[in-house]
DNA sequence: TCGGTAGTTCGACGATCATCGTACTACGAA
DNA sequence: TTCGTAGTACGATGATCGTCGAACTACCGA
């Protein structure tokens, strides 16, 4: 139950370049997309890609190292949340305006 | 005076994948600031940059076949116009979100 | 017509990046 | 304790990317 959560950046020390690098890679937007439709968020695996396990963890620690998302552990799973209150209040409609995009 | 317009996608080929990864470039981020900040249009000589001109005109091109920028020709010159209603519609709030950021 | 100015195009080079397989850690269940 | 599951860390590899200089095009003024 939620005991532990990795290491993130603070919201002051997110940087737009990182989280719209981070952004600009399909893969990556693909997760974005599943936990914003998941607020309570999600477990890594849940998420269907067509990568490999070790690609999927390279991506999180992508967007977690960007300020995109924050993950704690619950057992061996780690759960992943998008970090939409930091995201709003540093690019008030950034995220909604990814979101909204057709596809 | 703004004799020719260079070849752009149309509004609905625009997509957020090649948006984001455009933006997501400190350089191209640079350029996009300044071109907010004149709704005009801007010279892209005039923008200061750390790059040649030839580099300069690499991201001018991505910028533009991303659909984030606009470029006429004016004699030899060439001016680039932010396509704000273009990406406001496709993506509410995400150059607002953007260019809000501290820095 | 002849520079000169503004910008693009074309390789080339080095750096970064996405991907993978393998080995490893951490936890829960039997 | 032993096994299976969930996920990470570590190279390695191939592809993409940012950068540059040099050569080229287009336009304007003298």
């Amino acid at each position: 139950m939620a005991t532990k959560v990795l290491p993130q950046p603070e919201r002051d020390e997110i940087r737009v370049e990182a989280v719209l690098q981070a952004l600009g890679e399909p893969v990556r937007l693909t997760i974005v997309r599943a936990l914003a439709d998941n607020p309570a968020g999600v477990c890594c695996g849940e998420i269907e890609l067509p990568v490999t396990a070790s690609t999927r963890a390279h991506h999180l620690k992508i967007l977690r190292e960007a300020g995109i998302l924050s993950t704690h552990t619950d057992g061996t799973r780690r759960i992943s949340v998008l970090r939409r209150e930091d995201l709003e209040a540093l690019y008030p409609g950034l995220l909604t305006g990814i979101l909204s995009a057709k596809q």
